[in-house]
RNA sequence: GGAUGGGUUCCCGAGCGGCCAAAGGGGGCAGACUGUAAAUCUGUUGUCUACGACUUCGAAGGUUCGAAUCCUUCUCCAUCCA
């Protein structure tokens, strides 16, 4: 039994889906009796990992970093038992912010080659655009958490996406040259799409795992609406299924393998929201999608009885629902012939609507494209 | 500290006194084709009370009938020199 680490800068006020195979290695690992160790980076997050970054990071006060690291470690602690001793989670800010340089430059700075770092494949974007002194610092604090942590728990292992590959053969090395003690890294490969970015990102903004920053039913989207080439890579990896099964559902063809993607989606939204939130929003999704019905768990806009009497502009509907980010947007897109009410295409941008306009089911079905679909309701 | 070149709309990148809301590409959005997929093709891509108006080209001033384009100061970045 191995007590291993992954760290988790706190450069946000949630995890993402791209945390998120990261949390399921570590789950994985927690239930085959491995202990794991979540670092939460209060401290390396001061600084930020240039890996593989083209740009640096902006700065961030100690308060919004302090902040962020307390909601990761509210949802951790929903994937992660860290009762009874089963699990750890710590912060980096309680050792490294009270560092003093001088020291910390003759105790672990020397361990350190200059030329090696700077042929980290990690560093070669930044090699172009300029690499600060400050951030080349990262791969220090790094190993030196990994140190640490090897010192006061035994931690043998330290997990990571496959960019963290040079900041965990920095604290291997170091445990080995402070300790001479073996200490080993692991990698797995980030997510991407057939572009080549990563996963988990949308147009919108990071898919994330906070339920008010992405409802249950737009992370049940993202995922129901993944390309067929991941499928069977993100069933594997982000699920609990068993490798049998994931591999019959990633070998459908055609048209077939929607039922895996329907499957892909309802397991991870289960995982991260929980059963009953998985429920609704699959259910609202093969309604809408499916069925071309109305549902309680559809995305809804409302409006009170004295708007409706008015006549609410289409695209007030279109902006609020945030379908279209602007009155012009929502021209353009209902000038392209993109929306429709109540399956009825709209050709005027300024029409207006009013109940008299509700279908059978009492509401307005706004869709704006194939995929955005909003039930307005009176409230 | 010195020299030079730069900061342009979501990103990259043209423009270098009026024809510029600003070429081209990427990305996004929509349409066609489909399987709520990918690829492809087409359109579109600052905002608004929309054949017009308003706000944008690092920041602040100035010159001019008129500035992203010229001048001044500031600021940030890159490269070379120290």
């Amino acid at each position: 039994k191995v007590t291993f680490y992954i760290g988790f800068d706190a450069t946000a006020d949630s995890l993402t889906a791209g945390h998120f195979l990261t949390v399921m290695a570590m789950t994985h690992m927690q239930q085959h009796g491995h202990k794991p160790i979540a670092l939460l980076g209060g401290g390396t997050t001061m600084i930020g990992d240039p890996s593989g970054k083209a740009d640096m990071r902006q700065l961030m006060t100690r308060e919004q970093i302090d902040y962020n690291a307390e909601c990761f470690r509210k949802q951790l602690s929903r994937f992660i038992d860290f009762d009874n001793d089963n699990a750890i989670i710590e912060n980096n800010a309680d050792w490294l912010l009270d560092l003093n340089y001088v020291e910390f430059l003759r105790e672990v700075g020397v361990h350190f080659s200059v030329n090696k770092m700077l042929t980290a494949e990690c560093y070669k974007q930044r090699m172009e655009k300029g690499l600060t002194f400050f951030e080349f610092n990262y791969m220090l604090m790094q190993s030196y958490d990994f140190w640490v942590l090897n010192k006061k728990y035994d931690c043998k292992l330290e997990l990571g996406g496959d960019d963290q590959w040079s900041n965990i053969l920095g604290g291997a090395d170091l445990i080995r040259r402070k300790e001479r003690k073996q200490a080993y890294g692991l990698t797995f490969t980030l997510l991407t799409t057939s572009d080549g970015t990563k996963m988990g990102k949308t147009m919108k903004g990071a898919v994330w795992l906070d339920p008010n920053k992405t409802t249950p039913y737009e992370f049940y989207q993202y995922w129901r609406n993944i390309e067929d080439s991941n499928v069977e890579k993100c069933l594997g990896l982000l699920t609990f299924l068993p490798m049998d099964e994931v591999r019959r559902l990633g070998a459908l063809e055609g048209a077939e393998i929607n039922k895996a993607k329907e499957v892909l989606a309802y397991e991870i939204t289960k995982i991260v929201h929980g059963e009953e939130e998985a429920i609704k929003a699959q259910e609202a999704a093969k309604t809408v999608f499916a069925a071309g019905g109305i549902s309680e768990n559809m995305p809804t806009v409302s409006y009170n009885e004295e708007q409706f009497s008015e006549g609410i502009d289409i695209k007030t509907i279109l902006v609020d629902s945030k379908m279209c980010t602007s009155g012009s947007d929502a021209r353009r897109n209902i000038q392209q012939g993109g929306v429709s009410v109540n399956d009825v295409k709209v050709t005027d941008a300024n029409a207006k609507f009013t109940k008299a306009d509700f279908n059978e089911d009492g509401v307005l079905i706004v869709k704006k494209g194939k995929k955005n679909i909003y039930k307005v309701t009176c409230e």
